[in-house]
DNA sequence: GCGCCTGCTTGATCTGGGTCAAGGAGTGAA
DNA sequence: TTCACTCCTTGACCCAGATCAAGCAGGCGC
């Protein structure tokens, strides 16, 4: 069973390093030196927030918001290779540059660490370099669950998959009442989920389409989304039964 | 600059547990301790290692050979989602299933820790579980490199990259000769490149007919591949300029 | 109200890569 | 030498999804 940190009481939707990140097992002092560490920073929706090869000055996790990190080829086409939570991290030790595009989707507050003062925190502290590989691992996981996808769903299981995911991020954690969770506000355009899920936006919205015309979901306006047979949501994905982690 | 772990004389062809993957900075009575922990177990080419869902008892780290990890949905479609070479990690704390199926395609040793102990000796050693997030992250950028190639590549694009991949992997490390190392001799068949690669084993043919057609490579019997014009394959292959690690 | 703009939908058409099918080529056994 | 087997190549055809193009709908400023 997957070891679910605590919240530390208080202080807990103010920043992630705090509680969700790293520190579930913290000792109070160690708490204080991050908390002097830490500053915020905030980015307004649709803001770039790096590019690939911009010098990181800063370790960073994001509190609120959603970013996207993506690449981009020469002439423009774009994948987006993942999404940044609440409580995941941007920058990593030992790499000064950015690897991909990270872009704010909605406002964006990211608690950001100078590079230096927060390697040596990490180092001095084991339970956060094992909380961060957790992290890392996990993120390791989601990507190859979506190469999956990418190499070899189809159009319909793409964005069938694409609502799933989004249904089981916006479940509050704890008692979800089941057949209540199914109205989803979507964060995001038709174009960030085609350049999500490897495809067009005319296919996005085409699937859709066909998704509602079949009785499955009902499209209310460009943001809302419902969920009408959850069942045959799950049948269309393409994955198999608990979609979710074994463990 | 990436930090290169210094490998310990005499023993490093041995087992990657101590040189490659972790040991760099072990004291000699951490390595001791390591060594009795270890054994080795060999798989034939071909030979399925795991199965998604399997227990996994150990933790175990290629020493030699490689082997892939795919998912493969209810229908059959399957999609390798990473390769496991020398100095790769198999099973990860605190996760006791297979998340993948896991097949040899050379023959193949692992060396193998028991669980409990490994990671006990992790969390006494914080370099090794510091080592262990280093290389998480490497292959989840490795792996989201790979989305991009999966989601928005032609399937031209797909093969150029794939040798490049190889050949980067094959080139010996410290003084390759420019001009030297473009004999690639690929352990995988063509299906197993279709599989990665997110196409059918007849387009990666007909690909590398193409590529061969236009003087870019040489098709050698089944398994050899020349690359005649390493700067037209990098043309070819829609990355941009470096194709490497920023930092 | 009106115009404008951005994001979405829908239709018509095209095409890259999948599918199906028929050989070739190397290898190893008898 | 022949057969059998596995892996690879090539051709013919098809189709899912891209591309191109034309509206539509809601929000917002004036």
């Amino acid at each position: 069973m997957k070891q679910t940190p605590e919240l530390i009481s208080g202080d807990c939707s103010e920043c992630p390093i705090r509680h969700r990140a790293v520190c579930s097992r913290c000792e109070p002092e160690e708490l204080d030196e991050l908390e002097q560490l830490k500053y915020y920073r905030t980015y307004k929706a649709g803001q770039t927030i790096a590019v690939r090869g911009d010098d990181l000055t800063t370790v960073s996790s994001v509190v609120t918001g959603t970013a996207t990190l993506s690449r981009v080829m020469e002439d423009g086409r774009t994948q987006i290779v993942g999404l940044l939570l609440p409580s995941d991290f941007i920058g990593r030790p030992g790499r000064t540059h950015a690897q991909y595009d990270i872009q704010a989707i909605s406002d964006v507050t990211l608690c950001c660490f100078r590079r230096a003062p927060f390697e040596q925190m990490v180092t001095r502290t084991p339970h956060v370099s094992e909380r961060m590989l957790e992290m890392a691992l996990d993120e390791l996981d989601a990507a190859r669950d979506w190469m999956l996808l990418l190499g070899r769903k189809t159009a319909r299981e793409k964005v069938a998959s694409f609502l799933l995911l989004i249904q089981k991020r916006s479940a509050r954690p704890g008692g979800e009442e089941l057949g209540e969770d199914l109205r989803l506000e979507l964060p995001l355009t038709r174009e960030v989920m085609a350049t999500y899920l490897g495809l067009t936006i005319e296919t996005v919205s085409r699937q859709l389409t066909a998704l509602r015309k079949d009785g499955v979901i009902d499209v209310q306006g460009k943001k809302v989304i419902v969920i009408k047979d959850l069942i045959a949501l799950m049948m269309e994905s393409g994955d198999d039964d608990d979609g979710g982690i074994l463990d």
